[in-house]
DNA sequence: CGGACAGTTTGATACCCGTCTATGTTGTTT
DNA sequence: AAACAACATAGACGGGTATCAAACTGTCCG
């Protein structure tokens, strides 16, 4: 995983609300937009922006049907995102080739 | 884990610097303060900045040694994060005991 | 077509926070 | 004690961003 893109990450999951905001989606298999709108204290428009955020840091997948917007979480950008904090916190030199060190 | 710490290793695992400057501690089994200083393009009041905040989310210790403090990263707490992380993403319902949704 | 609904985009505002300079504190040395 | 070294603290500044209201886009239905 590229440095950007484990930054963005950690960004999107820093913020409480957009955190709560991706928990909900993972609760279920699939949530739709309205759903989060409803359950959640904010406006329509910041958590608009929120889900952008989490889709640009590839946490979740949206699928359009008609007018509706589902969301769903993509566990392996998880997951990946969970090996690289592990491997970059594991004391092992990860970048490049030297092992020795 | 409470949701106060959980937020807190979260927002100081989104900078890019503090992380990595846990990086740089991580990667020995113990870090003198003075090293970090020496090799981030930071001033030094920042770095003690960044210090104070990974000692607050209980993501590094510090051993005071005279004048010198070195520090070292907590595996633990950063075991816990990550199993926390994956628990409140896990789609199963943790705060309740409603299995059944 | 036209209105109602779902979501996005935009611009503005306010707050948080990373960074700096300057200064303070504590321990060591001469 | 004076001076220096390692680190902490205070205050200020600038950039990023969470949030909102309002306007816009696209879709469905009569």
């Amino acid at each position: 995983m590229d440095s950007a893109l484990f930054t963005k990450i950690a960004k999107v999951l820093a913020d409480p609300q957009r955190f709560a905001i991706l928990q909900r989606i993972a609760k279920d298999s699939e949530c739709p937009c309205i759903k989060i709108v409803e359950e959640f204290p904010i406006t329509q428009a910041t958590i608009s922006h929120h889900l952008k955020e989490l889709a640009g840091a590839e946490l979740v997948e949206v699928r359009r049907e008609g007018k509706c917007a589902h969301f769903s979480l993509r566990r392996e950008t998880l997951d990946a995102y969970q090996a690289e904090l592990a491997a970059r916190l594991s004391g092992l030199s990860v970048g490049s080739g030297k092992t020795s060190e």
